[in-house]
DNA sequence: GTCTATACACCGATAGAC
DNA sequence: GTCTATCGGTGTATAGAC
């Protein structure tokens, strides 16, 4: 559980306590105006606004920016893993992977956070290694079930997890947009697959 | 082909030529910035500085910046389909589609303009006409195919041109990360599809 | 048509009082 | 710990000379 070396190189500064009401507060805020306003109004001063402090604590708490966006993505991802692999564990993973991936609302600030890691190097890091995560665990979940339904689909577990990844973006991308054309049969196309891979009455 | 009405509302001002030098080499400034730097970086500063012209030039040819954007999505959708229906005319148009559509750069520069499109409104109303029109064409296309070849998918053309578009923004997008996880294997799997639905050496 | 110059808002980040 | 005050930079947009 190492962190990787501080975001920014140098840190001389007197600063706030990593987990402390204030500093969870600013990840909040960070979170809300990426959601809701998108990265370009991602400022100090923002942030500040809606947790009721002054511009100036921000950086009480973080040495730029970018450690704040960092470290909001990391809570973030963290989260995600969390119920990911809550819904792995579950008697329905596959299903409860897909209600949890296709979440319009989160789908939205995951779209911010991949659009800054273009730009901001560090954070780019942590979105790597979280899509890696990720994809590892619904591969393994894939193929097991694959193994357990042979037949069942045509083409390899990593694949489908791609398929799978990019069917939940282009949906909430779209329904944000208010574009619902071939939603429906979407839809309906991966609860067929559903029912091939994970049959709602186990057959084994 | 009666354009929707201008963009901004009340429009006073003395203004440059649609269609003139500058104006265009306005949407290629525009359009490179978010290529290269996303659109946060897009300001008329950096536009001018591009193209070789002062910042006040490009508000003598454009309103606003949002103006600017629109005017630089349209043109952009316009060549897009104009590629996608000469694509559509060729003799391997599924083929010929997919490798337009998972044309990293392009992706990018979409991606751009779909995020722009959630603050700016008018642009919303292109973008959604623009996905409108291009999902209808793949989706009679794929409709054509997979009459001439029954049983060689099993899920309806929409969702197939769904996932195929959420592949190929996966695919970039991770491609645009560094991440290549299963990727090689997503590409086989259009691969075979593709040679299900428009074979090499056409069984008609 | 294209320019200089400018008004005004907001940005990141810092100094230093309390 | 939290604040006021401020620096230097950049953004949109406009006024008005040439």
């Amino acid at each position: 559980m190492a962190m990787p070396p501080s975001t920014t190189g140098p840190a001389p500064r007197r600063m706030g306590q990593p987990g402390s009401a204030n500093w969870l507060a600013m990840l909040d805020g960070a979170e809300e105006v990426l959601r809701e306003e998108g990265y370009a109004a991602l400022t100090s001063r923002r942030v500040a606004e809606r947790i009721g402090v002054k511009q100036r604590l921000v950086y009480y708490y973080f040495q730029t920016m970018d450690d704040l966006i960092v470290e909001a993505f990391r809570r973030h991802a963290k989260r995600e893993m969390a119920r990911l692999e809550e819904a792995a564990a579950s008697n329905q993973p596959l299903r409860r992977i897909w209600s949890v991936r296709s979440h319009p609302s989160d789908a939205r600030l995951i779209s911010e956070f991949v659009a800054l890691s273009n730009r901001v190097e560090p954070l780019k890091y942590e979105v790597v290694g979280f899509i890696a995560e990720a994809r590892a665990l619904q591969v393994g979940l894939l193929s097991a079930a694959m193994a357990r339904h042979p037949g069942a689909v045509a083409i390899p577990a990593v694949a489908l997890a791609i398929l799978a990844n990019g069917a939940a973006l282009t949906l909430n991308g779209e329904a944000a947009l208010g574009v619902a054309i071939g939603h429906d049969e979407m839809h309906a196309a991966i609860g067929a697959i559903l029912d091939r891979l994970e049959p709602e009455r186990p057959s084994d």
